[in-house]
DNA sequence: TTCAAATACTATACAAAGGTAGTAATTAAA
DNA sequence: TTTAATTACTACCTTTGTATAGTATTTGAA
């Protein structure tokens, strides 16, 4: 798995709110813009709430706030945050093949595919997807 | 989803066969040699049966011969048979993104890698893994 | 102070991929 | 002809990712 449903989800999100940093959006704002199922990206939220790439506020007039410069926040800090791969796993997202007879048969073949994506996520900010 | 677990157990299988051309091989020796559970491999041989990258042999002395040249199999071959994406499908595998409001944010940066991956899966043959 | 708007938390449901179990059908060899 | 080894078929179980439901908590504004 090269990315999954949230963490496209979770990308979204951090790009609408880099478009808007100075008042808060509400989950619900932001379900309806993007198109987000409303009780799934109320926990996105909270996880990237806990994880510091945004802030949150509570009550009325509460919503969310992107908590850094959108160009300071990777791609890649994000896939992370919605990831339970090791990052150095192998694109056969086999776990059990590399590394135990050495490498899986594909290892070598895709690599450099793999590499170029994970540099690419490394590369990307926030910033740099709405120019 | 670039790969998924059963594409890789099925590509394993065929590079298998391609080393023992001969005789049949049983789908136990093949469970034990490759480390797939039995049970699902043997749903695994029979699709490949069906789609006749091997012919399969009941009864005593039975099992699975390669039914092609290795070289002639290309690794598309048999991911195309374990896939239900379709194949131009962004690489950020969220259908309803890709299309609807035209592309999705990583549409156009992914799709150099993607388009490599997609190549060597093009590329690369059952007979050429093993040299 | 009250209330409505909002996040936070917890539990559950659903769907797809991966895996298991049991039985039927086939077939070569003894 | 019998039997053991084998594939084929069908149903179910488990895990993970995605989605839903209900309630508690917080808080600005009327």
């Amino acid at each position: 798995m090269i990315i999954n449903k949230t963490q496209i989800y979770a990308i979204r999100v951090l790009e609408l709110l880099a478009q808007h940093k100075e008042t808060p959006i509400s989950a619900k704002t932001i379900s309806q813009t993007l198109d987000i199922p409303y009780k799934y990206l109320t926990r996105v939220m909270t996880k990237l709430s806990l994880c510091q790439l945004i802030d949150s506020y509570r009550g009325k007039e509460g919503g969310f706030v992107i908590a850094k410069s959108p160009l300071e926040i990777q791609l890649q800090d994000i896939v992370d945050i919605f990831s339970n791969e090791s990052p150095h796993q192998c694109i056969c997202a086999d776990g059990s093949m590399c590394g135990q007879n050495g490498k899986c048969i594909l290892h070598d073949r895709w690599q450099n595919s793999k590499e170029s994506i994970h540099q690419s996520f490394l590369n990307t900010t926030i910033g740099e997807l709405s120019t």
